[in-house]
Formats: C-alpha cells, structure tokens, sequence
DNA sequence: AACGAAGTGGAACTGGCCCTACGCTTTTGT
DNA sequence: ACAAAAGCGTAGGGCCAGTTCCACTTCGTT
C-alpha cells in the first residue's frame, strides 16, 4: 500500500497476531462503535496493548483496516443498485441495505453517517461511492419516481438520521429502523408533497463531516 | 418540592451559587449533551465541585433541575398543538418546534430522543406530554391529513433521527434538520404511499428508553 | 546452535473525570 | 459581637483510557 519502498513482509507471529487483532476490533467496532477502548481489543485479540500500536500507530489506522470489509459491501450494494435495471427498485434497495449495516454494525453506523473522523483515503472511497449513485438517482427521476428535488446529500442525512435511531433503538426494538427506513422512502417518492428546505450543499456537507468527531 | 417535610430555605449564598450552577449546567449541557462533565459545569459557575455535589447529589438530580424550563417548554408546544384549529397545522407546528429545540440544544436532543436516562418524574412528564397529542393525531387522521397509520411512536422515533442529524451536523449545516424534518412531514401525509412495517409498540419502545445509557 | 533482527507484553506516566473527606469561611440570629 | 449552623473549596483516592518505554522472547537465517 502506501507505505515504505521496500516491502517487508511481516514475520509470521507478527501477521497472525495483526489479523487477530484485525478480526477483535471488527467485533469490538460492531458492538460499541468507533470509539470503542483499544485495550478492549488488545484484550479480546490476546495481544498487549504495545502491539496493538506497533501494527497500528493511530486509532484511524485500525478503523481504515477494520473497516474495510464493510466498505467493500458498502461500494457493492451501490454498485448493484446502479446496476439495477429499475431505478426506483436499485435506489430503495440501496437504502435499506445501508441502513440495514448500521443497524448490524454500530461502527458502520458511525462511518456511514460521516460522524466519525476516519482516513482521507477511507472517507474518500466511501463518498466515490455514495457519489456514484447520482446516475440512479438520476434515472428515477426521470421516470418520476423519485421526487425531483432530491439530491445526494439527501442520502447523507438520511444515514445522520438513522444512526440516531439505530443507536436509541439497538438493544430494545432493534428493527425499529426498518419502519423509519419505510417513511424516508415514501417522503422520497415523487411527487414530492411540499416544497422542501434547501438541502445544504455538498461543499458545506463535506467540511461539516471533516470534525464532527461525535464528541461524547 | 419533593425534599423533607419542613422547609428549610437555603442561605442567600447558598441560593445564589444553586442559581449558578443551573445556569452554567444549562450552557453545558446544552453544548455537549446531557453526559457532558460535571467539573465542567462547577467551573463555570465558579464553584467548587463539592458544592455542586452538595445541592444535586446525583447527575440526574442537576439534569432533571437544569432541563425544566425545556420542558415547560415543550409542553407548551404540545399544548399549543392541541389547542390549533386545525389539526395538521398544530402537528407539523408541532414536530417542527420540537426538532428545533434539539436543534438549538443538545441537552434536548439527548433528553426528547430518550436517549439520556433521566429521573423517572422527567419522563413521566416529557410522556405525558407527548402522549397528549394522541388528541391531534387523531383529529389529523380523521380529516385525512395524516396517514392512517401513523402512530404515537414514530414521534419518538423521529427525535431520535432527529437527534442523529442534529449531532452529526450542527457545526457546519446547523440548518440541515429544517430539511430533514420538511421530508418527515411529507412521509406523515396521508395517503400513505406504500405500506409501512410494524411500529414498534409503545411497551417495547417504553423498555428501549429506560437504558439506552447512550453508550459511548 | 547461535546470533541479530523483529516482535512482544506489561509497567509506568498522563490526563480527565467522578466522588468524598475534612478543615476553613460565611451567614444568621441573638 | 459572637457562636452555632450552614456552606464552601481543595485536595486526594479511585478508575479508566491513551500512549510510550524497555527488558525480554521468538523467529529466521546461516
């Protein structure tokens, strides 16, 4: 990757004990999110907390590398709604899957919803992808079935919106998501019934993502 | 209130630092949550962190006290939607002034989300409060305005998606709940477009709140 | 089998926050 | 003016998470 000019390979212990570690933040991730203690994960990965920083000097590390699998999954269920040969189908889908992975991953809750400070490159990936849906969106106006005034960054929110009710809901009514899921796309179908608000552009949608490092 | 039988009136100074507190409880919390850090709140009301201990032995005893005019607050919108001639007006009115209040507050987005657990008094009133507007939905869903199956719930579940977009945007798109709320209320509107999964029922949702401890 | 490089874990330091104990100060009532 | 009652702030112990340091172990090579 972007790393150092010679390729060193990792000793063998050394690459097990990554993985393991790779394998306990994923699990710590989904349960607690993206803040989640890093002594948990050395713990749960039987590994000292100094390897844990050794293999990943940053927290934003480890997330990028944790990550990856879920932006993987994220880039193909975009990939498949583009693909879809009904517009209005691919786009809906498109939205209760991702919304579905927040509701099963705390952490993709956080990624997804930009609410985290995660790597440039990671982030960068994740919006090319998001980005890659304005063809679909495209198409199903045109076929009016999705409001006119809908715009990507619509998208954003909606997954700002449904990380609240994953988090508030998880543990008690934890498919309480997929009834919310179901009102965003009616209000997203056309015609649309009010005039809406400005959307807030994706300029100022980007730099409010940059450090919303969800505080608490 | 509910103290011991005889009132014993606090000392002027006493009294005045109690004012203090409550006053520097409520700029804190409302910038960092209901979870934000007591030694915070002592600190700017210039107070030892004894004191602030002294007068509200427990964190849910200050929220509880700092959050009141919120509430009334609250309140009194839900009673101004009870009271609106018409119906839908009085619960757009309704949504829209709640979800600014989380907007303006974080202390409102944690405590109308349910998401923050507060003294049992609290959110008995906070549910009542809501509760009241079964009036209004009702009257709404007779006149056709609101759909047919929208339930007292989704009010809740929508400050919690509130509150997600709110917290993931108030630095840099301090606006972008107008809009979000805006799609809301059209997914509200009768006729429902398609058919919605079940709402998680008032009881499930009752046991949801009492410890969503927020987590992180 | 033996040596050096690579890797390891835990101890130690930091800083933030919660909470309590305790000796000092202010108010109040006479 | 003074003493008792009420209130006060500081200091300190506990906890938890982040981060760095370093003496020790393991691996891979010759």
């Amino acid at each position: 990757m972007g790393s150092s000019d010679i390729f060193r390979p990792l000793r063998v212990d050394a690459a097990r004990n990554r993985e393991a570690i790779l394998e306990a933040a994923r699990q710590v991730f989904a349960e607690s999110g993206m803040d989640a203690a890093l002594e948990e994960i050395a713990r749960r990965a039987d590994v000292g907390i100094a390897t844990l920083y050794r293999r990943f000097p940053t927290r934003q590390d480890l997330v990028a590398a944790a990550f990856e699998p879920r932006l993987r999954a994220y880039e193909a269920a975009a990939r498949a709604a583009i693909a879809a040969p009904d517009p209005w189908e691919g786009f809906s889908t498109f939205v209760r899957t991702a919304c579905s992975m927040q509701a099963a991953d705390a952490g993709c809750a956080d990624v997804f919803s930009l609410t985290f400070p995660t790597t440039t490159e990671l982030d960068r990936q994740l919006r090319a992808a998001t980005a890659g849906l304005n063809d679909v969106i495209e198409r199903a106006k045109a076929q009016a079935a999705l409001r006119a005034d809908f715009v990507l960054e619509d998208l954003v929110v909606l997954l700002m919106a449904n990380a609240g009710v994953v988090n508030a809901t998880k543990r008690h009514a934890p498919e309480a998501w997929e009834r919310f899921a179901a009102y965003m796309l009616d209000a997203f179908r056309a015609p649309g019934a009010s005039p809406l608000p400005e959307p807030v552009g994706p300029a100022r949608l980007a730099r409010a993502i940059r450090r919303s490092t969800a505080r608490r």
